[in-house]
RNA sequence: GGCGAUGUAGCUCAGCUGGCUAGAGCGAGGGAUUCAUAAACCCUAGGUCGGAGGUUCGAGUCCUCCCAUCGCCA
């Protein structure tokens, strides 16, 4: 099986303290879309998400309840769990870095880094806030005038034994690969501002952190191999799950993987420092890091002091209200994946359901279902071979469509690829409008041609709903039933099932409820449905 | 402070290495129509392309300065 057969899309493992809200979903979301349409078109795909869990904050949460670390734990990766399954996410594992599966791999990595030299014991001098007990950069010293960020303490100037990564000695050849691959980061504003800072060199950086061995606290986390006073950062900890998930003798092939999608708060960790690490254990580069930006809500930056952070509860009242996919849609459409934020406004939610969902998809399923029930009493007609007609050559029309859309999402581009899908949807709509079927119906001679619109019309609504599904698996399969054409994801590759004329003369087409009901603009938002903390 | 980016129609944005009368989607206004979810379709956008200067036969598209917003700084 050559590379191309196989896709693996990965997600940043969530800190586990926090709580699901917007940001995990949307960039998992877009690992979902990704996925899903690899899935279809026939790749051997794996989709991985999970659970960062070793900070000593973890611990520090856990016992202001009286639980166990692990106890903690556990609930809050299950509520990232629920949270993804309400969003119909199809990831195919779920890791979490206190798993022994993750933790002897990072062990064995750190062994065999150590090995080659790539890892080293050193000295590490910082400024250290002892009364939050940890260490600021030099930058954020000075801006605080080496006083302590949060207490205002003086910082004190402190070195520390630690282990290092050789990360200066990758520079060159990380920055060769980047000019080799130009979408090895995107989007470009975020390649660009690697770079420019990869030129003006690289330090070896610290990936390890002294621990107290006796400290009860110490052992939550990864110590460093032979030698238990210390302890692997957790950031790097953390970076080893993409790998450690399938590092094994069945998921082998899957690395090295395509895409890791984060938030651009990581990029560095993941454009620098894993992959530098990649080359320092020989392993191959991922195909692409992608960074999206931020969702803002109303205009709004989300905080904290603010209250307004969009939560499980928010979404779920929009999910409740509108449904899953139309959520889905939104966010992978109109979301921020170019290099500035988006922003997560009611009135343009209901807008672009209005106007791509209700108007456009839900509108011409109707429309076509109906006419077939009327005319042809719901059994799908004959277009007897012809597949052009009125100026529409309707299998170039919609392989167009389909390729552009493949190539699409092999960048990336999932609201380019949903738009190639929409297209199609519009052009039906143009069709109908053009041909007026429902004026030949009146003349029993002109039932021939009002057959062959009709089934141009189902088929290019069925081809457009193939791509369509990456968003909105719900409702696609849904109209997927209506046209009597079910698809098992993956047993036939997207090229083929988007094939002209697979559609079946004489198939009972169900005309159903409307597939996206109409909204109405003035109606407040949804009301917010379950606890805030969960 | 250092490095970088952005500022184009009401909104979200396309406009690559400078060159026909500056574009798309959404919204809004109008028209025509009825198969459909008062939907689809057609027409309409009077935008000093942030401001000022400059280079050029010619500049959203290059240069300088200014204003505003934003990102990154391990």
């Amino acid at each position: 099986m050559t590379r191309t057969d196989r896709y693996y899309v990965t997600t940043p493992i969530y800190y586990v303290n926090d709580r699901p809200h917007i940001g995990h979903c949307y960039t998992t979301l877009l690992a979902d879309v990704a996925a899903r349409f690899m899935r279809l078109s026939g790749r051997e795909t794996f989709f991985l998400t999970g659970t960062d869990e070793h900070a000593e904050k973890v611990v520090a949460a856990a016992a202001e309840r009286g639980i166990t670390p692990i106890a903690w734990a556990d609930r809050n990766a299950h509520a990232f769990q629920e949270a993804f399954a309400e969003l119909n996410f199809s990831n195919d594992d779920f890791i979490r870095t206190t798993e022994d599966r993750h933790k002897d791999k990072v062990d064995a990595y750190i062994r065999a880094l150590k090995e080659t030299g790539d890892i080293f014991l050193g000295d590490y001098e910082g400024w250290w806030d002892g009364s939050q007990e940890e260490y600021v950069t030099e930058t954020t010293a000075r801006e605080h005038d080496f006083k302590s960020p949060v207490t205002g303490r003086p910082l004190v100037k402190r070195t520390e034994r630690n282990y290092f990564f050789r990360l200066s000695k990758y520079a060159d050849r990380l920055l060769a690969h980047i000019e080799a691959n130009p979408h090895f980061i995107a989007p470009e504003a975020r390649r660009n501002e690697v770079v420019g800072r990869i030129k003006t060199g690289l330090q070896d950086v610290p990936v390890s952190r002294a621990v107290d061995p006796n400290d009860e606290a110490a052992s939550w986390g990864i110590l460093m191999p032979d030698d238990p006073g210390h302890r692997v950062y957790v950031w790097i900890d953390a970076l080893f799950n993409y790998l450690s998930a399938v590092d094994t003798d069945d998921r082998r092939a899957y690395w090295p993987a395509d895409a890791h999608v984060i938030g651009k708060d990581i990029l560095w960790f993941h454009a620098v420092i894993w992959p530098c690490m990649l080359m320092a254990m020989d392993k191959a580069l991922p195909g692409c890091v992608y960074a999206h930006s931020y969702w803002i809500r109303e205009g709004r930056k989300m905080s904290k002091s603010l209250g307004n952070f969009l939560d499980m509860p928010t979404l779920r009242g929009y999910c409740n209200e509108f449904g899953v996919d139309a959520v889905r849609w939104y966010l992978a459409t109109q979301g921020p994946m170019g290099a500035t934020d988006a922003d997560f406004a009611h009135g343009r939610f209901v807008e672009m359901y209005n106007a791509d969902l209700a108007n456009s998809v839900g509108n011409a399923m109707s429309r076509v279902s109906n006419m077939i029930a009327k005319y042809f009493d719901g059994a799908l007609p004959d277009a007897k071979g012809v597949t052009e007609y009125a100026g529409h050559d309707w299998p170039a029309i919609t392989n167009a469509a389909v390729e552009s859309a493949i190539a699409k999402m092999n960048r990336l581009d999932i609201p380019g690829a949903m738009q190639d899908g929409l297209s199609i949807v519009r052009r039906v709509d143009g069709y109908v409008h053009a041909t007026e079927p429902f004026k030949l119906a009146k003349d029993e001679s002109r039932m021939g041609d009002v057959a062959a619109i009709l089934y141009h019309c189902a088929e290019a609504l069925r081809i457009a709903s193939l791509i369509l599904w990456a968003a909105m698996p719900e409702r696609m399969e849904e109209a997927w039933k209506r046209f009597g054409t079910p698809v098992v994801v993956g047993e036939t590759p997207l090229k083929e099932l988007a094939q002209w004329g697979r559609l079946t003369p004489g198939t009972p087409i169900e005309k159903g409820e409307a597939l996206f009901p109409r909204a109405d603009a003035e109606a407040p938002e949804p009301t917010p449905v379950g606890d805030p903390a969960g």
